[in-house]
DNA sequence: TCTATTATTCGCAAAATTACGAACAAAAGT
DNA sequence: ACTTTTGTTCGTAATTTTGCGAATAATAGA
């Protein structure tokens, strides 16, 4: 499907942030980092939106890796993918400290 | 038009992700970074897009506030705008740096 | 087995994104 | 004035995203 026409890095990079390119997701994320439970009905109590729509977006995070779900009927717990969670935060950590070319960034007014 | 349900700090890092989720503004964003000149021209030529497309991507990158443009007829020069980049730069590190609840991030196989 | 709880999937609609070629605008040079 | 160069805007199409309610699945408990 993806074509890659682009490097691989950069792609991947691009999915990560494609993925947390909506508030709702942000709010996920930010609310399963400080939570010791991270059942869906306490994520869905968080935001407000339905909770078909909350699933769809804990389905994008899940599908960028970014975390992981697990079953414990009649609930599901969701929780960050330590690995992938590390793997951006490298990305976007190279990204961001990139060295800037001098007369780049100052061209322009 | 943005009704803000989220908090504005969520919003903004958001803003910044979306603006980030396509492979070809990343790409552009790497080449701003390590060029002395920055040609809407040069930019097109690394690209595997048609210049309309260049055109949209950087005006998504310019509303995110990514860049900045500056008219020297007959070219258009483009640059990184250093302070918001910087500041998009300090949410993710926030973001990314916050420190994780001990039992998230293991609560789920 | 029937019921209640929980979360996903389905079906749908509206809106936004991505992409392109063609048309257009602006200014410099002839 | 005309032409060339450069990049944006327009018009359009295909796809994806976002969102919701209803239907569904899965399991535990009565």
């Amino acid at each position: 499907m993806a074509e890659k026409k682009y490097c691989i890095k950069t792609e991947t990079l691009a999915g990560f942030a494609k993925a947390l390119g909506h508030p709702a997701r942000i709010a996920i994320m930010k609310f399963l980092a400080k939570q010791d439970t991270c059942y869906f009905g306490d994520i869905h109590e968080e935001l407000p939106i339905a909770k078909a729509t909350v699933s769809q977006h804990l389905a994008a995070l899940k599908d960028a890796g970014l975390i992981q779900g697990e079953i414990e009927t009649p609930k599901v717990k969701y929780c960050i993918n330590r690995e992938n969670w590390q793997y951006a935060q490298q990305l976007f950590s190279e990204f961001f400290n990139m060295e800037l070319c001098e007369k780049s960034g100052e061209c322009c007014k």
